[in-house]
DNA sequence: AGGCTATGCACAATCGATTGCGCTAAATTT
DNA sequence: AAATTTAGCGCAATCGATTGTGCATAGCCT
């Protein structure tokens, strides 16, 4: 009889009214997820997996992007919680542990991807390992001492860190000396790195040979200023980048990229979700995959 | 007193429940969108200025990719009516008319935007003038008699369409011939136009002196075709692309871009929704810019 | 002061889906 | 055949916010 009111229901377009449901049932099927920007294809390409997998579950998924702005990224958890979401996934967040507080008081679950908090479970890259292996690959690439800078990023988050780790690490390994000078850790954004790089010109840029670049928008405004200061390509210099696009990689195939890898990140988290297994704050860390 | 007991309830961090509001007052807030992909600039740059949009007018915006797939599209649609959104904005969707009648049914109205349909607004890029425009300007930058290849894009999608059209008329208004050869939509995923490209490869392809690439996407796989022959560069090689991306823009200065102005496009059907006139079938095109 | 309007506010009804109670009828047992 | 269990199903209550009705009090006018 039940079966028999669905089919005919479903034959005639009727559906449930999900606003209905959700108050009733006190589950709203929503999952939401902020994330710093869509314009990039890290971001973009977690989103698109997020989606996927969100789906799978039969949740509802939602996203926001919030510029690295912790009053957006509030602003918009908050928003989310209105709709009664279900979990609340912070990606390069800047705050995280404030986003836990404000989830924690109405009994919503946070999980970290990409940049760690303190209070839940984070999925993030293998950093250090990553930037180790980067950064070895580019000594060897230089003919002679390699001179590196290391640029882009923000000098406060965790990630940035822990590159600035693996970049000294293979420095000592290989017996090379490192000055503070070779790091310019000047935030992410393209305008930013661009200014940075103008700043050493004719100012010391002349003595390095091989670069670390922290991401691909950090790349786009080093590749300006090099472009806007006529030497655009400098074959001699070893260029690596800790992010990965796919353009650049067939277009530019000296460059060593590291590619995060976006995919088993995702099925990380949602395999915690699944397993009920992301109460307790802990760090897991996945491996990125360097690239030609 | 009204105020009063607003003022304490925020003070204590009560906030209203979406699902009941939306449920008694029958307006969601909410302001579907549904697009192909995330992972690639024109359309995360869509979405980032949907998201703002949507918001500073006070809607809760949802998104949602469906990779070119009608069914997917449909599906998609029908869960974002299941949670009561008020509007519905379709991206390159593949039958954007058959998401109106669904929509049209519980009177929601759809949106059309970079691909039309015949039943609502649509807001879409000059096609046929980009293309006309960047056609002349890779005619302009060959040595001698150009022959130049069109690859990639749907045949039967408008935009495709268009853009042969304009490709087409800046031929005859040169006065160089064209053959059917020339023009190859072979859709627009990567593999697609490496294959096709790789198919050419000692049947023809030396005879080329341009090629107009119909998207950043089927620019990776023409240069991966490239690429594994061996002859990367061919700097003789005139090459357009009608689309944008920043990285190649400064990476492959060389290469121009068609960067279709996706602001523009944006406020244009966000003016059209404040203003209430999003009623009856039409198309808003938009020109395109020709870059650098 | 009596009659009038204006204001403030409590209360019940409503949105649509879901839940569980309780009644009736059918099925099973002894 | 009577007693008991089981199944089927109608009905009222509920989720939380919002709306409009209606009553009571305050303020105003002649």
């Amino acid at each position: 009889m039940a079966n028999k009111v669905r089919r005919l229901a479903k034959e005639r377009g009727y559906a449930v009214n999900m606003q209905a449901s959700a108050l009733r049932k006190e589950r709203s099927g929503i999952i939401g997820m902020i994330l710093p920007i869509y314009d990039n294809r890290f971001f973009s390409s977690i989103t698109q997996n997020f989606e996927r997998l969100a789906r799978e579950m039969g949740y509802f998924p939602i996203t926001t992007c919030t510029h690295r702005d912790p009053a957006l990224e509030l602003q918009a958890v908050r928003t989310m919680l209105l709709y009664q979401a279900e979990y609340i996934i912070c990606t390069g967040s800047t705050d995280p542990d404030q986003l836990y507080d404000l989830c924690a008081k109405v009994g919503v679950p946070t999980l970290n991807i990409d940049l760690p908090g303190n209070k839940s479970v984070s999925v993030i890259s293998d950093n250090y390992s990553g930037a180790l292996q980067l950064t070895h690959k580019l000594i060897d690439d230089v003919q002679g001492t390699c001179r590196m800078l290391f640029i882009g990023g923000q000098p406060t988050d965790h990630n940035t860190k822990e590159r600035i780790r693996g970049f000294r690490q293979a420095h000592i390994e290989r017996g090379l000396p490192i000055d503070e000078s070779q790091i310019i850790p000047c935030g992410y954004e393209a305008p930013k790195a661009k200014e940075a790089i103008k700043a050493l010109f004719g100012n010391g840029f002349e003595s390095y040979n091989a670069m670390f670049i922290n991401s691909t928008i950090s790349l786009e405004g080093v590749t300006q200023a090099l472009s806007d200061a006529g030497n655009l390509h400098s074959p001699d210099m070893a260029v690596g980048c800790f992010d990965w696009d796919p353009l650049v990689a067939v277009l530019k195939p000296e460059i060593t990229m590291v590619k995060q890898d976006v995919e088993k990140m995702l099925s990380e988290l949602f395999a915690l979700i699944r397993s009920g297994t992301h109460q307790g704050a802990r760090i897991i860390q996945i491996p990125p995959i360097l690239g030609h």
